[in-house]
DNA sequence: CCGGATACTGTACAAATATACAGTTGATCT
DNA sequence: AGATCAACTGTATATTTGTACAGTATCCGG
């Protein structure tokens, strides 16, 4: 990729802010505007400067379809939001009803995230899981459904409480396993409504 | 907002993902064609009944102005890509220059990461930091520049290789401490290059 | 059986937008 | 001095796109 003026990096900066924060691309009058240039060719010029240098991809005569190039976008296959609930209550039944203290945003091809409809994510309250090295405050990303494997993560609903319990089998018997002293060590898995298998940890240092 | 009609829930759904693929939503035109329409007006009339029920919202007479309006998308304010390096070399120059072996997208809001030119991550090797439960195959993520605090985790270079370690100061002078015995405990922190103040840990289970 | 909503076809038009062409200014390089 | 390029102004035009209007068929609740 070629070398770019400071000029030509400012309108590529603010077409990638454009495209972040508005979620479209500007069109060239609005990057005429924004830079206060009276003629659109300005920002027409720049566009194809940086088309030119590679910086820039474009579909002929298509509105908003700029694109920025980098190894990064390239990269990015596709982002997939997951809802954060403080405390998922017992039926688990209309996700729609739920209401998320918040978002994550991931790109499912590096970290391996399968997006579907039953993702979710839980704030941890407490150190019970600290055997497993997950601490408080951390946020995990759990799937709904999924059949859990000896030693998996699992959040479980006790006493109408998201909790995070090892799962593993005893005699063919599923158990789950606190890694808290506060809890009892082994709660028999049937008793329980396991909502999700935890398959990513996010902390905030 | 009202309930949706199945088809309607398909018009959604396609705009959506035109939007998390392509990063623009398609046209009217663009709707026509893929679900087979001979006329633009079924889906204009589909896109108004979407914004009439209060799931889309849209700049009047503008181009690939949709927007999905949802829960999740309110609180989404603005997703970043952070790029995931396998180890940094000494210089850390140009990052232009490094090729990030992946990259993960995190919105900003939520997790509290202030995107920035010097935010890159880092995929953990070794149990080095396991005292901070930060595991082999983590990933971290690091501000390049910040001044570390006492108790940070930061990312050193090493021989040539990206460490993580403990920052703190002993008598005012500042040291790393290792939190693995294959290491020296303490390493006056003037003689290594500090690469980046850890902020936050992401684990794929 | 009627009214309304849904789900379309078909046509026409105006606004938004990209594009093309002609020119000016200033800096930089040869 | 001349050539070249970046960074603009100014105007005109073709294309894309959103919007409006007219109409048909089906389904569903009252």
């Amino acid at each position: 990729m070629q070398k770019l003026t400071q000029r030509q990096g400012e309108i590529l900066r603010f077409i990638q802010r454009m495209q972040q924060e508005q979620g479209e691309t500007p069109t060239l009058r609005e990057i005429a505007d924004h830079f206060g240039f009276r003629s659109m060719n300005a920002a027409q010029s720049h566009v194809n400067a940086l088309v030119r240098k590679g910086a820039l991809q474009k579909e002929a005569r298509l509105a908003r379809a700029l694109r920025v190039v980098s190894p990064l976008a390239r990269m990015k296959k596709r982002v997939c939001d997951i809802p954060i609930y403080g405390a998922i209550p017992a039926g688990f039944a209309d996700r729609q009803e739920q209401t998320p203290v918040g978002c994550i945003s991931v790109d499912v091809g590096t970290l391996g995230i399968r997006p579907s409809a039953r993702t979710f994510a839980l704030r941890v309250q407490g150190d019970s899981m600290i055997g497993r090295h997950i601490l408080d405050g951390d946020v995990v990303v759990c799937e709904h459904g999924r059949e859990p494997r000896d030693g998996d993560v699992v959040a479980a609903l006790i006493d109408n409480q998201s909790t995070l319990k090892t799962f593993m089998r005893r005699k063919r018997k599923p158990f789950l396993r606190a890694e808290n002293p506060d809890y009892p060590d082994l709660i028999p898995a049937e008793e329980l409504v396991i909502q999700g298998v935890v398959t990513t940890v996010v902390r905030q240092c």
